[in-house]
DNA sequence: CATTATGACGCT
DNA sequence: AGCGTCAT
């Protein structure tokens, strides 16, 4: 049997909020807000009803004490809003400023990182879930415990009063009531203050547990502990609850695989308290033989707490359990097995089914209000028997597998291992939004890919990978003059969503930045897309989009910009790959700083950010100390722009969009303007739309359109083989500089003489001249701008690698090698200054791409 | 612009 | 490759 757990973040994001601005969660009522609605609820603005998804306005009637914390937002040209005033009740909004969760993913990194330290498998199920396989650990505490028992009861007798922990008091004075569940075991005493320091110690001495203090040790554990979920079995779980070392080991009569799951609970509770120690937030847990019952588990007993659900019990609670409660049936395929089933037509089966519901207070279907819910435990008795499912499947008109799937889920076996994993799969930015014109659609999607291009940027550094791939969603919409109509409730095809999917486009080389503790700055570069290359090949799609789906593109509700496919850089310089991937005990997997590229002292309400600002443009700032992120931005964007393909029929010079693009990103103050041919091209509702221009219009069309993937339009793309080659140049690739210190000198030899490179498409042109000048003037050894060692000049790179990892190890774990506190912020802004050294350019390809 | 923003997956 | 579903 496996330990496996689910831990799940109570009210995140809300949680998120209350640490930056200090709120007491236990007191405050916190709610955070994206528009006018809510997103996430504490708990104590729960307790007034406020809930998910409510409008901001009626929680706050609900709860006038409710402070209602809007996520932060951002804009064009990288305006960021930290703060943003929220929306007054049904104001139009700026379609051209985007929500963005970025505050919590990075919060969600930290989390990770603190689970990551203290368990080999964990899986990332979603920003604030995660799957743990801690079976291991389990069984080494077990047995340790064990051994200590039998040692203790070899030398101390009985005194120890580990006999006594499992003898029957418990059972007596659980088992009276006859609670609904474990949660209202939990209610009861969940008044009690949060046992701190104190409780970690009682809990640990739990071998000294008389009898006596039974209750209170029980008390501490409904509030912090494990709580057992069926009240039927109340008295097994009030021994189990004793998940102490000694209570798993003591306890004869339990099996071994209730005492493994104790154990497993006792690993859980130091994960948990590792977690909040670290990032200072709670998390629940659910401990069980399986992912299906963990999940189940760990919502039953919320906040701060977590449930173990031994084998013993595990079929009780999954039968009790509501049926759309089981993961992957809340939808539209649940309710059409209920409702299947609930028809009392046909054979046997489904009337079964209505007629155990019925006893169980049912009557009618239309009514199914206030109904007790279809339970697991109703499926597995009238089809949960052999031959059962096959009438399941007849009845229900599905497959027999996919019903012998069913029946496995309500009984709560699924098997699936914890795969271990801390990365995202994708990277995304959406907004939603009425965009009626083209124009309007470029200036959102140049928002988009402003900040996807920051979070691939962010997600190389931290994960060595690249996306691949470029994912453009869409979805369309009635004309306003339609509004009506659609307002009636007409379903239209119009509104349905699309996408098209492309390679990402090559881009350049950005530098990184991040800093320790100590106010030092390292800075690494990575290569990701311009965003001007993302929206121009993102239109691209779109008009693939208008003239392949029959459907016009404009006007739409919503855009959103995926990058997928994320490939793994192959492990060029070790150091930095390993600090980031293979973890030695106590270290990190991915850096915290809830701000991860951002400056963590941005504090101002609003202003220009730094980042692609920074990175593309933007004449040359005095940088401010640490992190304010400068640039000599031109030669990259125009190396930027030049890259961009002059496919697309856009006359001379750059599009509209490359010319929109780089007015954002440089000096120009406006957005451009519109194009109206564009805007006709893509509104496909009116007669004659992009189709016919695209199909017939000049051969070359959209670069990007259908014909990417033939002939010129690869090389404006990455390749894996490409991203490998890149990368096993390891120094040429990434440069590290320490801020105030010169730029770095290292020079890679090969550089002038390597085979002609056929990524080099991008580098900027004439950009590292003056670094590679000064860096190739002392040839053999170099000294560490950080610690002064001498080293032979190819390998400065890797050791500089080491001082990053050793500066992001200690801004994330201060106890490891320093002394200060965790700061806040992570990964800071965009630094386009100093560009490494530029890979030598000129290649078949580049010429050929060139034309 | 009517859960919004983000994800993951399974089925073609 | 594109669509639909599910979840939070």
């Amino acid at each position: 049997m496996r330990v496996i757990v689910h831990v799940d973040l109570d009210c995140f994001y809300a949680q998120v909020e209350q640490r930056r601005l200090g709120l007491d969660g236990d007191v405050d009522a916190v709610a955070v807000q994206q528009w006018s609605n809510l997103i996430a609820v504490n708990y104590v603005a729960r307790r007034h009803g406020v809930k998910r998804g409510m409008p901001a306005h009626e929680a706050q009637k609900l709860c006038p004490g409710l402070r209602c914390v809007h996520v932060e937002t951002i804009g064009e040209g990288g305006v960021v809003v930290e703060d943003p005033t929220p929306p007054a009740p049904g104001a139009t909004r700026d379609p051209m400023v985007k929500a963005s969760l970025r505050r919590y993913r990075g919060a969600s990194r930290e989390v990770f990182a603190a689970l990551a330290a203290h368990c080999d498998l964990v899986e990332r199920a979603s920003i604030d879930e995660a799957f743990l396989d801690v079976t291991a650990q389990s069984a080494a505490l077990l047995k340790e415990a064990q051994a200590a028992a039998a040692a203790a009861g070899r030398s101390a007798g009985h005194g120890d009063g580990v006999g006594e922990v499992h003898s029957n008091d418990g059972r007596e004075e659980e088992g009276t009531g006859g609670h609904e569940d474990g949660a209202g075991v939990a209610g009861a005493s969940g008044d009690a203050p949060d046992p701190d320091g104190e409780g970690v110690a009682a809990g640990q001495q739990q071998h000294q547990c008389k009898p006596k203090d039974y209750r209170r040790e029980l008390d501490f554990r409904t509030q912090r502990h494990s709580q057992v979920v069926d009240a039927e079995h109340d008295a097994t779980a009030t021994e189990l609850s004793q998940s102490q070392e000694a209570a798993a080991a003591a306890a004869p009569e339990l099996t071994e695989s209730a005492r493994l799951l104790l154990a497993g609970g006792v690993v859980v509770d130091r994960i948990r308290r590792a977690v909040r120690e670290a990032t200072g937030f709670t998390v629940s847990a659910g401990i069980a033989a399986n992912r299906v019952v963990a999940k189940l588990a760990s919502a039953r007993n919320k906040p701060n707490k977590q449930t173990i659900v031994p084998l013993s019990l595990q079929s009780a609670m999954m039968r009790s359990i509501p049926f759309r409660e089981v993961r992957g049936f809340g939808g539209k395929y649940g309710s059409a097995l209920e409702a299947a089933l609930s028809a009392k037509d046909g054979d046997g089966g489904g009337a079964d089914v209505v007629t155990r519901r019925v006893r169980n207070g049912w009557h009618d279907p239309k009514a199914a209000d206030d109904a007790p819910p279809l339970t697991c435990g109703d499926l597995l008795d009238v089809f949960g028997g052999t031959d059962g499912t096959k009438r399941f499947a007849q009845r229900c008109s599905i497959p027999l597998d996919a019903a012998t799937a069913v029946m496995r889920s309500v009984a709560g076996e699924g098997m699936d291992e914890v795969k271990p994993n801390l990365k995202p799969k994708s990277l995304s930015a959406c907004k939603s939004a009425y965009l009626g014109d083209a124009a309007m659609v470029r200036r959102c999607m140049a928002v988009l890919a402003e900040e996807l291009v920051e979070r691939m940027a962010e997600d190389e550094l931290l994960w060595r990978r690249r996306a691949t791939t470029l994912v453009v969603h869409h979805r369309g919409a009635l004309k306003k003059d339609h509004l009506s109509k659609w307002k009636a409730g007409k379903t239209s095809e119009l509104t349905r969503d699309r996408n098209r999917q492309c390679r990402m486009p090559l881009g350049a080389e950005a530098t990184v930045e991040a800093s320790n503790s100590q106010g030092e700055t390292a800075r690494k570069t990575v290569r990701v897309p311009t965003p001007g290359q993302i929206v121009e090949t993102a239109e691209g799609m779109l008009r693939k989009l208008a003239s392949s789906g029959g459907l016009p593109v404009l006007p739409c509700t919503r855009i959103a910009l995926c990058a997928t496919d994320l490939q793994d850089l192959e492990t060029g310089s070790a150091s930095l790959t390993s600090f980031f991937q293979a973890q030695p005990k106590g270290s990190v997997n991915s850096s915290g700083g809830g701000t991860s590229l951002r400056s963590p002292q941005r504090k101002r309400p609003k202003r220009k950010r730094g980042t692609l600002e920074g990175f593309f443009g933007g004449a040359a700032k005095k940088p401010a100390p640490t992190t304010e992120v400068v640039g000599e931005a031109h030669t990259t964007i125009e190396d930027a722009k030049a890259e961009i393909p002059r496919a697309e029929g856009e006359g001379q010079g750059a599009g509209p969009l490359a010319g929109s693009f780089g007015a954002a990103v440089t000096e120009e103050p406006a957005p451009a303007p519109a194009s109206p041919q564009r805007n006709e091209m893509w509104g496909g509702d009116e007669e004659t739309d992009i189709r016919s221009a695209e199909r017939e219009g000049d051969g070359v069309g959209d670069g990007h359109g259908e014909e990417v993937e033939e002939g010129q339009g690869q090389d404006n793309v990455i390749a894996p083989s490409e991203l490998e080659d890149k990368d096993r140049q390891g120094q040429g690739v990434y440069v590290l500089v320490v801020e105030d210190e010169p730029p770095d000198p290292v020079v890679d030899s090969t550089d002038a003489e390597v085979e002609p490179e056929p990524e080099a498409a991008g580098a900027p042109a004439q950009a590292p001249a003056e670094a590679t000048a000064t860096t190739s003037l002392d040839g053999g050894m170099k000294a560490c701008p950080r610690c002064g060692q001498e080293m032979p000049a190819e390998e400065l790179p890797e050791h500089e690698d080491w001082h990053v990892a050793m500066d992001l190890q200690e801004r994330f774990h201060p106890g490891s090698s320093g002394s200060a506190r965790r700061a806040p912020g992570g990964l800071s802004g965009i630094q386009p200054r100093q560009w490494s050294k530029q890979r030598a350019p000129q290649s078949k390809i580049q010429s050929f791409f060139k034309r």
